[in-house]
RNA sequence: GGCGCAUUCGUCUAGUGGCCUAGGACGCCGCCCUCUCAAGGCGGAGAUCACGGGUUCGAGUCCCGUAUGCGCCA
């Protein structure tokens, strides 16, 4: 029954969803619709500590902002529930407990104070850190008093001293550790909550799991999980461990890097195609050339095999050229629905409202091109919404001319406007072209002028489309300002 | 400190013994287009394949060692 493959994606709720993070989800997504599988989502949050507010709702919008869908897990549920571990603790102390009495696992009383001078001590003699082993071997009558003294309690996993432990992992093949390297660790805290390695574990198994995808950074522990699999009797799945997402340094990516939540990049203007396409790119590739590909292709072709082994870093530049081509791409239609909702939240409020969708549909044409993220919308086209400045702006007298020849070419660009029968971009060039030849000035320069009285600006869309749409009395009025303002 | 993993242009990567005088992409530079900015087109710089030994007729590709980086163990 368990040839259908099933893959977990098993989040803590600690914190943002970390790019690398969802990076693992999006690799495991794939992997299980290419193969037909079913995706799993678990909850992770046995760290109560560490548990953060509102993490678990972030990290679930990001999936469902990135369309990662779930088959079983938190809101659509699922036959191997409950996919919270909080909900499950009476399973792992069941668990422990039975490798309590079954000589695998043992009652360990120390006490922090008594752990952490330990650790002190192996780090001054430059010792491996680890449990020294202390209560393995406690005899029945010492474990009854202690018990009987109410001392809390852990419950650590009778790790084999001799021999070694090896797994083959998906990516980097057979990987070996000598046992001796391994400590006695703690597989139920004394608060009854169990670590990572024991309900990770358990819940694999007991949900079927075939696959674990998770990041390299738990290639060490995995002897861990290998032995509680034996020591349970339980076969364990196949692993593979995902390279790392790097900061530019090179270190693992975190949030001294910057922006580390895909959520921050959604709110920078970023798509989530784009995001999607350029996480699946980032430790993974299909051949030599292939950049741009839409997650059916990326289910079609994703395989394990093709996932590299060295970590990656995260490059923002690549990101963005990749999410300007995702713009490019999309319809204009499209493109000026979420144009609309930019400028609704973004634009001051004293902007007129409801913003005009039509009138949107005429401008989204002029930038769809020169867009690379969606955050730039504003910058680039508030001079159709709002007032410009009534000076002078930087860039109105144009390199090679003074004030008083561009005084001249603007009032005669005004004569020259009033004699245009249909407002639009064709007419306004076969005006105003010839105009530049009469003033004996460069195109560029009249044309430079008449833009920054026009938008204020001195990079825009194209000046006779711009001046279209802007219509005739805006532009009329705002050559006109300018000319008062230089008289 | 121990253990583990990794190492091809600045970055993401292709490469699984001869097709590699190492390919693509981002970024960068130049030219073309052009009213500015983009987009697009063309071209360029950029990697002694971490280093040193082997194996082989032949190594980026296999083996060993070293170095460096990163990760885990607190």
């Amino acid at each position: 029954m368990t040839n259908q493959v099933r893959v977990r994606y098993a989040p803590s709720p600690t914190g943002d969803p970390h790019v690398g993070n969802i990076r693992t989800a999006l690799f495991s997504w794939l992997y299980a619709r290419h193969t037909g599988g079913k995706f799993i989502v678990r909850i992770e949050d046995t760290d109560v500590s560490r548990t953060v507010e509102g993490a678990l709702e972030s990290i679930l919008g990001a999936l469902e902002w990135l369309d990662l869908d779930w088959d079983e897990g938190p809101k659509v549920g699922g036959n191997y529930g409950p996919y919270v571990q909080s909900e499950r603790l009476d399973l792992y102390k069941d668990i422990a407990e039975k490798l309590v009495a079954e000589g695998k696992a043992y009652y360990c009383y120390c006490t922090p104070e008594r752990l952490r001078l330990m650790r002190e001590d192996q780090t001054q003699r430059k010792q491996p850190p680890g449990y020294d082993r202390t209560c393995r071997d406690l005899t029945k009558t010492e474990i009854e008093k202690l018990a009987e003294e109410q001392i809390p309690h852990v419950i650590r996993f009778k790790f084999p001293v001799d021999g070694e432990t090896s797994f083959n992992d998906l990516i980097r093949g057979e990987v070996k550790f000598s046992n001796h390297t391994v400590d006695d660790f703690v597989m139920l805290k004394s608060d009854g909550y169990p670590t990572y390695h024991l309900a990770n574990v358990v819940d694999d198994h007991l949900m079927d799991i075939t696959h674990v995808l998770r990041a390299e950074e738990w290639l060490s522990s995995t002897p861990k999980h290998v032995k509680i699999y034996d020591a349970l009797g339980y076969n364990p799945p196949l692993f593979a461990h995902l390279p790392l997402i790097l900061g530019p340094d090179r270190s693992k990516l975190s949030k001294r890097h910057g922006e580390v939540s895909v959520l921050q990049y959604r709110d920078m203007g970023y798509l989530p195609e784009a995001m999607f396409n350029f996480l699946a790119l980032l430790g993974w590739s299909l051949d030599d050339h292939t950049e741009l590909m839409s997650i059916s292709d990326l289910i079609d072709n994703f395989s394990i095999e093709r996932i590299g082994k060295a970590g990656a870093i995260f490059s923002l530049e690549k990101l963005t050229w990749m999410n300007g081509t995702y713009i490019r791409q999309m319809s204009s239609s499209e493109l000026s629905t979420k144009i609309k909702s930019i400028l609704d939240d973004t634009l001051p409020d004293n902007t007129i409202r409801p913003i005009s969708l039509d009138y949107i549909n005429t401008i989204t044409p002029l930038i769809h091109e020169r867009l690379k993220t969606m955050s730039e919308v504003t910058e680039l086209v508030d001079f159709f919404f709002l007032d410009i400045p009534n000076y002078p702006p930087e860039g109105l007298i144009q390199k090679g001319m003074d004030e008083i020849q561009t005084l001249e070419a603007l009032r005669r660009t005004s004569d020259e406007l009033t004699r245009v029968q249909s407002w639009n971009a064709e007419k306004l060039e076969n005006i105003l072209r010839p105009l530049a030849e009469k003033l004996e000035v460069k195109t560029g320069q009249l044309f430079g002028s008449i833009r920054v009285a026009i938008t204020g600006k001195k990079a825009t869309p194209p000046l006779f489309e711009t001046m279209e749409v802007l219509g005739e009395d805006i532009c009329k009025k705002r050559i006109n300002d300018t000319i008062a303002s230089l008289e």
